[in-house]
DNA sequence: ATAATTATGTTGCCTTGGCAACTATTTGAA
DNA sequence: TTCAAATAGTTGCCAAGGCAACATAATTAT
């Protein structure tokens, strides 16, 4: 049996070919679909927000966002209260594939869980969640 | 609750971040811990097995192995009877360093798992392998 | 036996993402 | 009030890894 730490890689990385072979038909740009997904379900937050909803770093959230902006699918901005920030909106450009975005996430899940009933699967995200929230405070 | 994308994605880049911490005490380019671990443990094998082994791109693979040979981890000679094939051995180095491996390894599942019981642990090997199986097909 | 195909490894180019240093703003304390 | 500390964002640098093109060697078919 292989390593936790093993089948988590594997899985992760296979998961994104998957997701990126499904995206590129979509006009997204492959592996920052999750930024559009997450602005449209946070509006008007900030970097700092997201990169911590996210948990990615706040360095590569600016770059990521900011390719995204030229490409039309989000503007940003100064916030009235606090010229430090920065808020995230989508456009409409983003608010039309967002729809796609979730039924490709969809496609994959499903090829996930493939080999799995819906109560183990069920069972899966209930033990992800806990690992999830022991490794992200390290 | 979240995805299962977003969850491997998160769990694997955090397991990834412990890693690296508890790795660079060793003098274990961090990332590359799993090539010497799989290279100890299936001596000789060419770098094609090795990068299906680990389900890694032979570019990458080839590169990384290259980068370890260099640091005295291991060594490359080609095949007798294929000699397209480079088979990979570990150096005395690599077989020092194998068990603080392992160790790291196990630390960090001990962090991931923190949250779960033993039986838990157990289901959550199980459920992982066999979405591993689904996701390695496409 | 030679030509076409397949297999192995190498390399260039690309993206994702972490870390650290830096700037600018805001807040809090002397 | 002014000066220090905290906070938001940006940028440079680095590593991991996927993809495709390529060279060389082996295999298969003609």
């Amino acid at each position: 049996m292989d390593t936790l730490v093993k089948q988590f890689s594997i899985i992760h990385r296979h998961t994104g070919m998957l997701l990126d072979k499904r995206l590129r038909k979509l006009d997204i740009p492959r592996g920052l679909y999750m930024y559009v997904q997450c602005v449209c379900e946070h509006e008007g937050s900030s970097q700092e927000q997201l990169a911590s909803l996210m948990k990615i770093d706040k360095g590569w959230v600016a770059r990521a966002l900011h390719k995204l902006e030229l490409q039309g699918f989000l503007y940003r901005v100064t916030s009235a209260d606090d010229r430090r920030q920065l808020q995230v909106y989508p456009t409409t450009k983003a608010r039309e594939v967002y729809p796609h975005i979730l039924a490709t996430i969809g496609e994959c899940e499903a090829v996930l869980t493939a080999g799995l009933s819906p109560d183990e699967t069920q069972t899966l995200r209930g033990l992800l969640a806990r690992v999830m929230s022991e490794v992200v405070k390290g």
